[in-house]
DNA sequence: ATATAATTAATTGTACGCAATTAAATTTTA
DNA sequence: TAAAATTTAATTGCGTACAATTAATTATAT
């Protein structure tokens, strides 16, 4: 039996099954803000940025206009944000927060405390996978 | 501005992306032995174990039948794997690899390594980076 | 023994991801 | 400057994920 394909030595599946998970430990705290998963990824670049264009939206979350373009048209239909083309460039698209957006925040801000208590990690571990994790993506961009 | 809304501190968004990068990373590697990634997940588990219960199998890869259905039955469309009924128990679905999808293990056993050689990663950062990942996920389980 | 509960898989419906295509606007080039 | 190439977003189509429901079978509890 070839080691290298049995499921147990995939980093790919661990990776895989570890993001699965963590969405799964939000969902709860999404729902009570009316948010899937990723509107709420989405909607903390918003919280920071207020105003992005939808390429550098792409850019910055590795997705593209194929799974934007209808998410972003969701959560204009929930008034977090609204949508304009740019003057200069009319391919362009703007995407800017609302107030009743700005106002989520408020709303969201606990969650992160909830889930890192749910995890159960300490600070140091917490800090120590995600240093990795994101040392494989800088890797592999 | 709250630290602990930041898309950059959050584990969430860097195992989702990792999660992502890292099945790209298989694509063009799977396209050549015509399996999704998913598909290619249930196919390591048919090579190790060449007959498994449905429920089993989701429970080893922590998914119900919902997505396992439909996935089995493009698998027995493609002759990878045959299903039958329990004759114990009407209830239990039985999958069983073919000749043809045990052929296709020798077609994919070089996989592992090409994919080890394109992250980059040394023998003991894989190592690391899965032990961190399997503990998380033991822990939210 | 039979009604009730539990188990198992399949189905339905919603929301991603992403490759590929299309359409519109802008930039580059001959 | 007109044609060609590039850029940007939207759309289409396929394959997951997963919650919720349905249907069939088996176990259990009176």
């Amino acid at each position: 039996m070839e080691e290298q394909l049995k499921l147990d030595n995939q980093l790919c599946f661990s990776m895989y099954t570890a993001s699965r998970l963590i969405t799964r430990l939000y969902q709860p705290h999404l729902k009570k803000i009316d948010l899937t998963y990723l509107q709420y990824i989405v909607m903390l670049v918003m919280w920071e940025r207020e105003k992005i264009v939808l390429k550098e939206l792409g850019e910055l979350l590795y997705l593209d206009s194929g799974t934007l373009s209808p998410l972003i048209k969701k959560l204009e239909k929930k008034d977090l944000v609204k949508k304009q083309r740019s003057e200069q460039d009319e391919r362009v698209l703007e995407v800017e927060i609302t107030k009743k957006g700005k106002k989520l925040k408020e709303k969201a801000k606990n969650i992160p405390f909830e889930i890192a208590e749910e995890t159960g990690l300490t600070m140091e571990q917490y800090q120590n996978i995600k240093k990795m994790t994101d040392d494989f993506i800088k890797n592999n961009i």
